[in-house]
DNA sequence: CATGAATGAGCTTTCATTCAT
DNA sequence: CATGAATGAAAGCTCATTCAT
């Protein structure tokens, strides 16, 4: 696994440079850190239980004993993942929402940061986060639903904005949720190196929302 | 587990009855037939991998050696399930594409169908046909995939269809596909039971595409 | 090791007989009754700890997967060779407290039986019972405990008895506890092919008590 | 745990200061012997198995890898535990005979000698030389039985004399062997807090051997 | 067809021990 | 001397699958 290429965290980003400052996020290029990544690599490509700790191990180049230093088990693991990829994207989409004017451009700037959420560095993460959810213990699912929660707020309350100004015609709650399955979805299809940019899938997909 | 209530196959619908006349599908009161609604139920509430082969047959009443006459392998119950699930949409879609006048109405019908199909008698089977996809070896997603080919055919046409009569700007490939990501996610949030009817939810869907 | 030795349980014996009738005690010639017998002597020379499942099954000629059909845990295997043990030589002494006329005859009894059960066929699963105490997890210890009260009652009640006769100047319990201790320390040097037969031995320790 | 109260070394006791001092045994306020104690304690109350070496390094306020600096192994340090009790308690047993005028006095001090050392200060460790026995490897534990010889030579020699005086029906080796398993017992029902004085304990243990 | 004991490979996790810093 | 990350062997246990009955 080329852990170099597209997945390595962008650490140019002074979101995630400040995430890891305030240590809220571990730092990628830490042994833990990379555990992380190729566990969200991983997880992604075989899914949580096909995934062997031998295999988590070998990925970063030590045995399996050894990863119970970092983590006190396996699905630790897959919550410290899911955890940090909820930190990172809601600290991302609260930036982009300060940067945008009127409604219309902040639900344009809340799918074009899901989009990239689901499809850059942080993609393996957010696909572990949908997928894998039911290998997580109750009381994880539980802590984890609650970061969602505040992550889901910042949603309503943008498209409750479009709403008032006559953009929208949908239920808000409704909406949201045909949108989450929308840009999720777009995951198991679209390739960011074909022709269509993620600005031009963004633009598709506001298209469901705003005609 | 109440085998008999919502989740029960619906035997009065006549394309199943046809199905199962025909061959093409498993009688849902037979025990192999029984055996792959139990199935369908745990790999969606568990997960494939967490389910294991003595709840499978605990489940309809027999020992886990007992499952391996229906069938050989534990995944081949998996793709049975997903197979025939298949099938039936299948035929339901085309079912419903031949009871429609207009293009509009054909978009309407499809999206009806596939919702109908998520959150009826076939809800379960068509999660783990999303969920469980990773657990097919590489050979029988293969085959699953041709399956879902011909249905996706009957998608674009009609996709086009509209467009071609101006109900549509979206790209139909890209339509198809947020649409497929936005009906699939429901099963993760609608409630049958609530206020929210199926028709009411295929209209608010039918609104993503056509304003 | 050989089972078919000194260790194996005495099936001419009634009282075990009748257990084994009622259910109370599991067959020594079943699969789960010869597992049990190996642990108790592997228990014994090793140790609980350092006896693994996969010595238990190669004691017995199957694979350490296996034992758990029998039983569902490890420690589920220390504690029926525990129970067996407590309530088989329960129900011996009860058979020769009622065969003993007076005081000093039922003290020699209960002696002569429990020195029986640590170097006859229980002799190795007594020790067990003795020295992997702390291997229970405390509900089992509680549950065991409870066991060995009924047992502890037969005791006090005979030394009880002795004393009022005036045959005996120690306190009861402390007596019971000199006794306990006396006793169970044989396994560590009594050997059965030696010059001192049990019942000397039995004469030898009632000397403790009575003069 | 609190290593100050009753299980601290009573090193008062000028036996005790003088092998401190001779180089026999480790001084107790050393580093090595702080973690002598704690392992006592440790072991006796999980059991050396189940004793890690973590926690060995936890009570001791330092991390397990520290520990090989003091010895070489875990087993280094169960066989030094054993090994200075062994000669803590021969150099006061010897001490308490030479107090002794005649064999009856003789043999109540050393009876109240074994006493002590179950139940103070080198409790927890006598309890280890019983209980972990096993635990050594063969080589160590021949050397620890040699300790030990001596330790018994001063019973028997004592018995006989009693025996010679009358004062004892019992065989002297048996007698020995019957008072080890009563004295030794006694930590695992006796309790100094209690009502019975362990010089009242003493004489009803003398009580079994002398009317 | 059904049973259920047995398999055997593979799982996560533990832990004494090592060693570069 | 102390640290703590890493080792690597071994532990208890799981589970899909087989097969004699």
């Amino acid at each position: 696994m080329n852990l170099d290429a597209l997945d390595t965290v962008d650490t140019r980003d002074p979101v995630l440079k400040d995430l890891i400052h305030k240590g809220q996020v571990t730092d990628p290029h830490s042994a833990k850190g990379k555990l992380m990544r190729a566990a969200a690599h991983l997880f992604k490509s075989k899914g949580y239980e096909r995934t062997t700790v031998r295999e988590l191990g070998a990925a970063v180049g030590i045995q399996s004993g050894s990863l119970f230093h970092h983590f006190k088990s396996k699905e630790e693991i897959l919550l410290a993942v899911m955890e940090e990829t909820i930190i990172i994207n809601m600290a991302r989409m609260n930036a982009a929402l300060s940067d945008s004017k009127d409604a219309g451009e902040k639900l344009h700037a809340l799918i074009r940061c899901e989009l990239d959420s689901v499809h850059t560095d942080t993609g393996e993460a957010m696909s572990v986060l949908v997928y894998e959810w039911r290998s997580l213990s109750p009381d994880k699912q539980k802590y984890v639903l609650q970061l969602r929660d505040e992550y889901e707020t910042l949603w309503l309350n943008t498209i409750e904005e479009c709403k008032q100004q006559g953009l929208i015609q949908h239920d808000a709650f409704i909406l949201r949720r045909l949108l989450t399955g929308a840009i999720g979805w777009t995951t198991t299809w679209y390739r960011p190196d074909g022709n269509l940019s993620l600005e031009d899938l963004a633009k598709q997909t506001l298209l469901l929302a705003i005609k």
